[in-house]
DNA sequence: CCGGTTTTTGTGGATTTCCACAAATTCAAC
DNA sequence: GTTGAATTTGTGGAAATCCACAAAAACCGG
């Protein structure tokens, strides 16, 4: 234990081989793990392990609600920031003990980690000293696995682009490339497009993959980018994909929010389908998401999913058709000169109804008025615009009139 | 009074000294209508006259609650059949005294009437042998005003074909056209057409046209006929013309029922414009929802105008989209292979209580099934559909595509 | 036929809506 | 300014909705 011994000097087969060294050394449970939280390699005469780490054993990855709360903690940021080892108080709520971590560096780039679990001894500083040598030493070694996957990620990468424009149609040799890359199947699956305010440049898409990588929370399949924009193939578990979706995609913009402090933020995704030639169709269904939102701002400021455009998913053609056509909703005019007219607001009244579900309590508090004169209001637009307010049929009728206006107007 | 003298022997320069002379023979006012109830000539040296015949010199046209009263207690009828004369017993309600009329023939077509008012008197058997002798010698002149009328009808209804076809362009050209022939002019109008389970023969148009001729409910402009169809141009007089509108389709339909046993008229009216270039895009609107009856039935069977369409306005297009493209609703085909494969009735369920305006109770009464039974179904609904029940918009598309799968499977 | 799930119906009470009417306020036009 | 119409707010009671819970009833697979 003198200081001029590096322990882990020489050769070794394999990372496994190394981790167990590690763990003689420092006579603690020792798992090494890349960048993104999969595990690499772990020592394996250890006799005590903590909950978080049999959970990454078994699953071959860090749990997410384990990297979240390392995340809060400030362990994780930390690593990243420097070379020096950080020691992690035990967090109880995700099963983690005590324990030390060293990242791994490749230039100025994290490339992986290596945590020693404290089991019931802590490390002294010259052990610590020895954890920085070990991740010095472990750096090629993971790099070559970088590499490799580097190289097998490109590929897959092309055959996403395949996917994505309907390259490939014969669903048989789609499931064969995918088996061939090691890429597992699933029942069900949609493409979600992230775009970005500017274009991805290599550091932020390090952050963005790093998030993907470690979210959990749906399988993710494929992934590429282009552009701005983040594409990913995802495949969701339960029969209510939308919910997952969606959850996904709050919680991947919260983090990004919060942990790299990146905002702006669109996403859209297409239908959820099972055969693989949709994917293009899914594909263009999330673009589609993506330019509605980019026209009509906070109108569909929470929807991401095509499937919850609801009547803007023909916006466009009826727009189209307005266009060339005389198109005119006279119950709308008739509405609209009498607002100009009297300085009223009875199409927003209705618009703001429709919106709020025709909720009246809820529909008064938005517009500040009082419940009756919502009534009131509405008693009135049946009468200017003869509309009649029990026949669901003409309401909807104006209520997209009334949104394909404002479409008109920005488009 | 001698039975072989015929008191209206001899020349007469106008309808008016007819009258007179009737008047003067029987000793009661007189008047003369044509076949619909218009006011031709009456004899002016009365002293009284009831509310109704004042009312019909003033309008020059017998009130329309006359005409109904009197089809209802059978006096119409009667002339129609016979060339005998009537005695009509008073009708108080409409401020009808006491009155024998006969009718005018030509052939085997009753072109007039000629009423006697009994004001203090009653005609005698033989006062009525007269009046029918008055009727004979009636029929020339009131022959001639029936020849030049039509004359001036065809030259008319060839101008409305004009404006139905958009022929005529400049709005100062149509309106010295129609000044020339003496058709008001109106601010508002809109184009109906009645539609009839067969072609029209001219027995039948007679009962129509007289009906639309003794409607007073609201003004029509322009009449013309084109194999199953009547096309009219109405001229709704208050700011609230669809209501006016329907309340005439209505009646007319009523009334084709009741007087003529005429079911099975279809009906469609379109939008209702200021500037008589629109005549034409009234017209087309008007066929259209003719078209969208024919294919529809029941949904739309108690709509005729066109604003009142609300969403199906726009079904034809949206059609051809999801024909031509791959169009489909995953949460619609969710609920339909539910339903087939445990024989529930989730989208007829949803489709009724939008087609009741979201009223529950309605909607649970429709289906026979208790108020519970219905929020059950829609929170299954919500789940299995992944359709957010508070977002308008997505039950909108929900519905619009249900009823766009009706729409296609009948078209 | 059983056992479990899904569906329907029932109950009761808190909450909300609906409606009619009236008072107060605002607005516009004379 | 005054006047009258249009609009907003207030009030109260009947009706409807919402919700949670529970008991039936129907259905389904073994």
């Amino acid at each position: 234990m003198s200081h001029y011994t590096d322990p882990f000097r020489g050769e070794f087969d394999s990372l496994e081989e190394f981790a167990d060294r590690v763990s003689d050394v420092l006579k603690c449970p020792v798992t090494i793990e890349d960048a993104n939280h999969r595990l690499i390699a772990y020592s394996a005469h250890d006799d005590y392990t903590d909950p978080a780490r049999t959970a990454t054993i078994i699953s071959r990855r860090v749990p997410e609600k384990v990297i979240n709360s390392l995340w809060k903690q400030g362990a994780i940021p930390a690593l990243l920031k420097s070379r020096e080892p950080v020691r992690v108080p035990p967090i109880h709520d995700v099963g983690l003990g005590s324990r030390v971590a060293v990242s791994i560096w490749k230039n100025d780039e994290v490339i992986g980690f290596i945590w020693v679990l404290e089991t019931n001894r802590t490390l002294s500083p010259e052990e610590m000293e020895w954890l920085k040598l070990a991740a010095k030493a472990a750096k090629n070694k993971v790099l070559q696995l970088y590499m490799r996957k580097n190289k097998k990620e490109e590929r897959v990468q092309e055959l996403f682009w395949k996917l994505l424009t309907s390259h490939i149609a014969a669903e048989d040799e789609i499931r064969a490339h995918l088996a061939a890359m090691q890429i597992p199947t699933a029942p069900q699956f949609a493409v979600v497009v992230f775009r970005f305010a500017a274009d991805l440049i290599a550091e932020m898409e390090r952050q963005i993959s790093y998030l993907l990588q470690t979210t959990q929370q749906l399988p993710l399949l494929l992934y590429t980018t282009d552009g701005r924009d983040v594409i990913l193939l995802a495949a969701p578990k339960t029969d209510q994909p939308l919910k997952e979706l969606n959850a996904f995609i709050e919680s991947f913009a919260a983090k990004m929010k919060e942990r790299f402090h990146i905002h702006d933020v669109q996403c859209g995704f297409g239908g959820v389908y099972g055969a693989y030639r949709l994917i293009e169709k899914s594909y263009r269904e999330a673009l589609a998401v993506l330019a509605l939102k980019e026209k009509l701002g906070d109108e569909i400021k929470s929807v991401y999913g095509y499937a919850q455009l609801g009547i803007y998913q023909f916006f466009d053609f009826l727009l189209e058709q307005k266009r060339q056509g005389e198109w005119t909703n006279p119950a709308l005019t008739k509405l609209q000169s009498y607002d100009q007219k009297h300085h009223s607001d009875l199409v927003k009244t209705f618009e703001t109804f429709f919106d709020h579900n025709e909720n009246a309590q809820e529909t008064a508090d938005v517009l500040n008025v009082h419940p009756n004169t919502l009534a009131y209001r509405l008693k009135r637009i049946a009468d200017i615009a003869e509309l009649d307010l029990n026949d669901m049929n003409q309401k909807i009728k104006l209520y997209i009139d009334i949104k394909l206006a404002k479409y008109e107007a920005r488009g």
